[in-house]
DNA sequence: TAAATAGTGTCTATAAGACACTATTCT
DNA sequence: AGAATAGTGTCTTATAGACACTATTTA
């Protein structure tokens, strides 16, 4: 936080200007979808990115995330995560421009877009078939996010994000299966949810076009990190028989 | 990235200072220790800090940490990742300056800290025994930095920066142990090593003070995110406590 | 030959993952 | 009654982790 010889004053050291980009999550059709605004002026006229905007002086950087993603949204609350910094000279072709990234999960039956975003400017679009390329660096952002977030995914209770209140564990499994981009056994889910401690029944059932289902809900003490982990050990050497399994 | 209304201009906004910290982390005396700064103005000043400095306008971010790393330790070559940018108002009592912290991790055998740096401005602290507390918001910085250091090290190939060209098992060992704050099975630590294909065995053996130890080092193809883990799995019950910070 | 460090194997408990059928509700 | 979804158990295999002695070299 220091280095030039001691009297000198931070002020005089030219500075780049600060934006926070969020990648708004979420879960639409049982796939992963993330929301894009398109760009309605230079540069990349007309091409997609991620929303996001300057950080005001008096915000902290997590703040002006979390306007941000009310401004394009209306969610207030969401699971809202700190990603990567990014800020190579010329990612932006007017100056230079700092990115703090976040990844904001919002539940799926949040989704509202804003008035203040008029629905020709944003869109949702399921994360393998984003159009590309994004505007910016956005592409690699959002690559960067998109891995980050498989990562957590086997090790945390992340899916809390991308949840309602309270949902049955097929729900949940398919957010599971959404992230993942595969298919996961009912059973071997089920054992390993309950493993861990994270959710405990709710009130009621689905109301369902057949047999309802338990309601769960994520147990208000639990450790966001627990330590758990699952799914893809990579404990096979080369050949994984993976594909998947049906009944 | 945008979202004013069309026609804008980014340098229209106030903008923060940006600064990198770099979180230095090496292995004496097989504790793990970080360098830090001692301040010689206000504000803080006579306390210690991470060290670090302002982004130039023509480098990005990983330059400019790559460049303190250098003016303070004359390291050219060390394993360098992002970690987390800090930027609440506040942090600074001069002006709004948003920091992008870095860890570094340098082998101990290449520790001469530059001249550049005065003995009496800098040292190294065993990690256990920080001076407490640092300036500004270091000591919440330094502490996230160690939390994240134990996760991956867990996972990942991550002793690589903190050994030598060549080194013994024992050494990994003890990288191990110093990182994770307690000791490990001999027996099951070469166990776990020989799982993984991460290293192999060097030409010679250790110029010992008594029975020579086979050298080893690390593979060159090796994927340096290796999904393999290891160590506490807290499999157990309680509460695995996490120091983690939240933005 | 004593001191110091290198090096090595077995057993148990737990978790991952493959795999198929019955139960309940709605229309 | 049929369609649709909920819900449940066993076995195999891999890994984590506990645990103690022999081998080699130098002073």
């Amino acid at each position: 936080m220091e280095n030039p010889a001691p009297p000198y004053n931070p002020a005089d050291f030219d500075r780049p200007s600060v934006t926070v980009d969020v990648i708004i999550f979420s879960l639409r059709a049982k796939r992963l979808h993330a929301l894009l605004i398109r760009r309605g002026a230079w540069p990349f006229e007309g091409q997609w990115a991620i929303p996001g905007g300057f950080v005001r002086m008096d915000e902290s950087l997590e703040d002006a995330a979390r306007r941000e993603l009310r401004e394009e949204t209306g969610v207030d609350q969401a699971q809202l995560e700190q990603l990567h910094a990014f800020g190579d000279p010329g990612r932006d072709p007017r100056m230079r421009i700092i990115t703090v990234s976040y990844t904001a999960l919002i539940p799926s039956d949040h989704v509202t877009l804003q008035a203040a975003t008029d629905a020709s400017d944003a869109g949702w679009f399921a994360v393998d078939e984003l159009p590309r390329p994004l505007a910016f660096d956005h592409s690699r952002i959002l690559d960067f996010a998109l891995a980050r977030l498989r990562e957590r995914l086997q090790n945390s209770n992340l899916a809390r994000g991308l949840l309602p209140e309270s949902f049955t564990l097929t729900q949940m499994q398919e957010v599971y299966e959404a992230v993942l981009g595969k298919t996961v056994d009912k059973r071997n889910f089920r054992k390993w949810v309950a493993s861990l401690r994270l959710v405990e029944p709710a009130e009621g059932r689905s109301t369902g076009r057949h047999r309802p289902a338990q309601l769960y809900r994520f147990t208000l003490d639990a450790d966001p990190e627990r330590g758990f982990l699952w799914a893809t050990r990579t404990r096979g050497r080369g050949a994984a028989s993976k594909t998947d399994a049906q009944d």
